[in-house]
DNA sequence: GCTAGGCAGGAACCCCTCCTCCCCT
């Protein structure tokens, strides 16, 4: 992060699962933003080949097929190439203390990729500081309470995630601070390749 | 329309453990 500057890279993953021990990654996608402000050509995106078979139910849902992921690079070039992305800012992803980290971290494990610590924030940060606990905090509540159209975007390819994530976050950040000064959740803390 | 793993947060209770629900693909 620059000084003066609030940095974060909005991003999603899909999977071939949901265990990050026993799944694998099979697209990334990113989008910066900068003091508040989307910048929409900061985009980072990649199919990622998992080594194995997508299975037809993780086909139906995000609509990725194995044709797609075939000739896709793997797990840790990928994850590499979106490390630079990434480079210093802060990671925002939704439910991503729980799947997206977890991912991250569990498949730099694996492939015994060395990695550097990242600040990290989960999403459903803001959602809980904003609406409490009742109505739950899954992105398509979100979407809905700020009047978002899911329709806008493919839903569940995380290029499509992550845009319209990365407004609600947006949203919901200048409802708490419209300055955008500082993070006004909790950040945590994950891993990301060197 | 469909599966299955982990775990945060709350309850009950004074420090843990158990329970339920959430949320991601």
């Amino acid at each position: 992060m620059q000084t003066g500057t609030m940095d974060i890279v909005v991003f999603d993953l899909e999977t071939t699962g949901l265990s990050p021990y026993c799944e694998e990654i099979i697209q990334i996608a990113g989008m910066r933003m900068r003091d508040g402000v989307i910048l929409k050509s900061e985009v980072f995106e990649t199919y990622v080949n998992p080594g194995k078979r997508i299975s037809s139910f993780i086909t139906h849902y995000t609509g990725i097929t194995n044709a797609q992921v075939c000739h896709a690079p793997g797990a840790v070039q990928a994850l590499a190439e979106f490390s630079k992305f990434v480079g210093d800012a802060t990671l925002v992803a939704h439910n991503g203390k729980r799947f997206d980290m977890p991912f991250i971290r569990e498949t730099c494990l694996r492939n015994s990729t060395p990695v550097r610590p990242i600040g990290f924030i989960d999403s459903i940060a803001f959602s809980r500081r904003l609406w409490g606990r009742g109505g739950g905090h899954g992105l398509d509540v979100i979407l809905n309470r700020l009047q978002l159209d899911p329709q806008s975007v493919r839903r569940h390819d995380a290029r499509g995630d992550v845009a319209i994530l990365a407004e609600a976050v947006r949203m919901m950040w200048s409802r708490i601070d419209p300055a955008f000064l500082k993070c006004p959740v909790p950040a945590g803390a994950g891993v990301i390749p060197v």
